[in-house]
DNA sequence: CAGAATCCGCCATGATACTG
DNA sequence: CAGTATCATGGCGGATTCTG
């Protein structure tokens, strides 16, 4: 592995084990392991603008509660904007902003490696249940 | 945006909608969204080859059933292996698979932008908790 | 249309006790 | 030492209803 890696690695578990009520990939990671939040951000990055409904029938199988969280949540963390436009009936849009969508790129590299790796996962998940079974 | 860029997150969304119960990235997600599998697998890359007791003291607050839990699963994916010596008292080691290494990177990506963004973030939360309260 | 409010079930996680 | 077994709980998220 190249020292580099090793560094930076060292760097990660030490910002970890320290300060664990302000570790900011804790903090990230529950973000990005949020059932909603990430599959909103990457329909954002792909549309650029979309309405409350509009990202209702996107997102399939997100309940509007969920929705309206989730989104209240991006926007608190300044990945997204909200924009109301006074009128009945009611019509808001969302976007994201720049640092929303400089997320997609770290995204992308998980993407990638999902998609690079999924055979070699399900392979081992198919090879530990028959172990298991026998 | 790269046109790149947009091809690849134009997959994304595409896959995510598509099969709902076979997504890589939501699958992948989820493991990585997960409170303590990132945080082994950081610390197995830290440190080379980890006991089960030493990974309980390195991984500050997890419990002794999550721990096992996490481990199985992670070994299931074909992230870590474990290697048990059978003698009393008993010793397992476990290591991450030239599999679970590579996973690093893009979680390394991810720490990246976390580390630089960190403070973006907080500053919308408290601009955000502000307007909230006015 | 874009939510807010309320209720509720269930699963993930934690705590505790026990074991080979 | 390295787990397993069991129980308790809290909060995440779904379904439903109501509004401006």
């Amino acid at each position: 592995m190249a020292g580099y890696q090793k560094i930076m690695k060292k760097e990660i578990s030490k910002k970890c084990e320290n300060d664990r009520d302000d570790c900011p990939v804790k903090d990230v990671l529950n973000r990005v392991g949020d059932k909603w939040s990430m599959l909103t951000v990457i329909m954002l990055s792909d549309h650029g603008t979309l309405r409350f409904n509009e990202l209702h029938r996107l997102i399939d199988g997100i309940s509007q509660r969920m929705l309206t969280v989730t989104l209240k949540t991006l926007e608190a963390d300044g990945l997204l904007k909200r924009k109301m436009y006074q009128q009945i009936p009611p019509k808001v849009e969302y976007t994201l902003t720049s640092l929303g969508e400089s997320l997609v790129v770290p995204l992308m590299t998980l993407y990638d490696w999902a998609n690079a790796h999924m055979p070699a996962i399900k392979a081992a998940r198919a090879k530990f249940g028959k172990a298991a079974a026998t």
